[in-house]
DNA sequence: GGTCACTATTGGAGCGATCCAATTCAGAGT
DNA sequence: ACTCTGAATTGGATCGCTCCAATAGTGACC
């Protein structure tokens, strides 16, 4: 007898029996599915007793809404997808940050999706958002391929000022200033021999171009190395090398962004150079690689976890007003002083 | 009169108009809406002339399916669920690439979630991936918190060998023997003052084992420092400082991740030792950061993009056969020789 | 020409939530 | 006692698919 009792509760525990509905709620609460809908969407008009004895039962059979039937009954699926660019380059982990805490209060989760990681799967991130009917995207990477974003669908650009997709937001740093205020710095250091590696993108044209108004402005020639290259470490170091080796006299270095001013740093010490006595560099994005110790890099910080903020606020507004004039938002971006600049040697 | 044409034409034109779906396809191509689905699953029986039409129907409507509409009629969703430990630790893109390369095939996606992103807000990326109704789980991070998964959901544990959730496969990189290896490297080449600079989690656990029994067979004393604590760079730093100050005559480090390693190479320089005449260092991992020009950091190869392929098969094999025994799964390390490890200086 | 065995196609019944209109329930007002 | 009103609760329809059983179509074979 017991031993029956034994089989059938084992038989029990291994099924995998499959989760529980509102109407399992509903029924262990003694209410309508109707009840435990509202309760589940939070509604005010529920008086206290059905409340907890719906939320008890739900505790109980570990009940957990099936977010499929929700967002095909409902007309929205509050998650906004977001589109990364390449996990590798870190920029965008303050910027997830910032959205997310500025979404989640209003009920609102992200979902992210990395364009390399797909690039060889059929259908790109866009389309498994756009399957998902996300409430809303966010496109933080060059949207150099045809990224045809149906109409009246909430889109934020995030970190690239141009506004390719028609009626799409805009959130970003302030790129061109940031570009300019790198090279103030190392003007202000007393630099005058500076050189600037950049590469394809919108972002990095603009940093280039406030490289070039703070050279020209202060009658000295701008030296631009690597446009319409990569942006990554192997390209950083391959443009300093050529440039240390063009202008031996340089002094001191803006690159684009921190991944790039890694590859310098290897070319200076390759050179024999010491940073900063002998030559200064200055990266852009204060990704965490750039506060190692290892580096101590100086950097411009876009400070992205403003800018997610910012997104999520574009997004919120939208949301509530679909028909609101596309917005464009910057954020002021500073300098990080580490222990990569210096004044030059001889002056 | 044509007023009213135009302005009905432009409000035609300014409403988002909903997606098209199955029936709207449907009746394009002439043919049942079960056609379409049929069409959808790729079904081996249906006609080249109606499969043509309802392919053609579907661009032309630009129609894409409804992710939450099929998942909630069909048993499965055909998403995998991925739980990541934090962005910033590049050693899960290589898994993550592996992983995708080996679902696909059998139709499966993947949707990452990082937990330290999601830490501040209410609920564990578990519970999104739940509600979901997500078709199994890939847990690529310790699985500390309570993690507790619905008996029956396929779960696999990467990158970490302790079978924490009940019932679940593994795949991992032997980090054992990894941790042997590098060790056994260092030795090879002469040395035998050998740190370990470690941190707290399972595979960190493995690794410092492997080194301890590579130290003890070759009659050599371990010395491991850093036991519970992060495995960060800033980490690797202080640690490898306190070592070199209590352990001057050290000419080797094996730290237990390429980050810490990184940490390890600023408290050498710090100290004015040249890496690898006065120190070697090896690191563990080849994450990104591993090969760069900067770096270029000896270190053990985990072959994560194998150990994601495992994990796939992993998965692919269990939703097969749901009562399988649960398997684990070594991919076997080997070392990556770049240029921080040498011979001692005076043997 | 008729039956058989397939193969290709179709309609109907859900999946688990939301939304809306309808109903019940209390207490207030007359 | 009886209507009125607003709050709390409920049933039914619906979202866009998949699954299944039923039906239509098509040659093959006798």
């Amino acid at each position: 007898m017991s031993g029956h009792f034994l089989e059938d509760n084992a038989v029990v525990h291994t099924t995998p029996r499959r989760p529980a509905t509102i109407y399992d709620v509903a029924e262990a609460a003694g209410v309508s599915k109707s009840l435990v809908s509202l309760v589940l969407r939070g509604s005010p008009k529920v008086s206290d007793i059905r409340r907890t004895a719906v939320l008890e039962a739900m505790e109980q059979l570990d009940y957990r809404p099936s977010q499929a039937a929700s967002s095909l009954a409902g007309a929205t699926t509050r998650t906004i997808g977001v589109i990364l660019d390449d996990f590798r380059n870190l920029w965008f982990v303050e910027l997830l940050r910032g959205l997310q805490e500025g979404l989640t209060p209003h009920g609102l989760r992200i979902t992210v999706a990395d364009r390399t990681l797909n690039a060889h799967v059929q259908d790109s991130p866009l389309d498994g958002f756009l399957s998902m009917r996300v409430d809303g995207l966010v496109i933080a990477t060059e949207p150099t391929e045809s990224m045809r974003v149906p109409p009246g669908l909430p889109v934020v650009m995030a970190g690239n000022r141009q506004r390719v997709v028609p009626g799409a937001d805009v959130a970003a740093n302030d790129d061109r200033h940031g570009g300019r205020l790198a090279t103030e710095h190392l003007l202000g250091l007393g630099h005058r021999r500076i050189g600037h590696l950049t590469g394809a993108g919108g972002a990095a044209r603009l940093r280039a171009e406030g490289y070039e108004e703070a050279m020209t402005s202060a009658g000295l020639e701008p030296r631009i190395l690597g446009m319409g290259g990569a942006t990554t470490e192997e390209e950083g170091y391959l443009e300093a090398v050529r440039l240390l080796e063009e202008v031996p006299e340089t002094t001191a270095v803006f690159a684009a962004n921190d991944t790039m001013a890694m590859g310098a740093l290897a070319a200076a010490r390759e050179r024999g150079l010491v940073v900063p006595e002998d030559l200064s560099i200055i990266g852009y994005d204060d990704s965490p690689i750039a506060s190692t110790h290892l580096l101590q890099l100086t950097t411009v910080d876009g400070r992205n976890s403003d800018v997610g903020a910012a997104v999520a606020a574009q997004l919120v507004d939208r949301l509530n007003d679909p028909r609101r004039a596309p917005r464009t938002e910057f954020v002021t971006p500073r300098v990080i002083q580490r222990s990569t600049c210096a004044p030059p040697r001889n002056t």
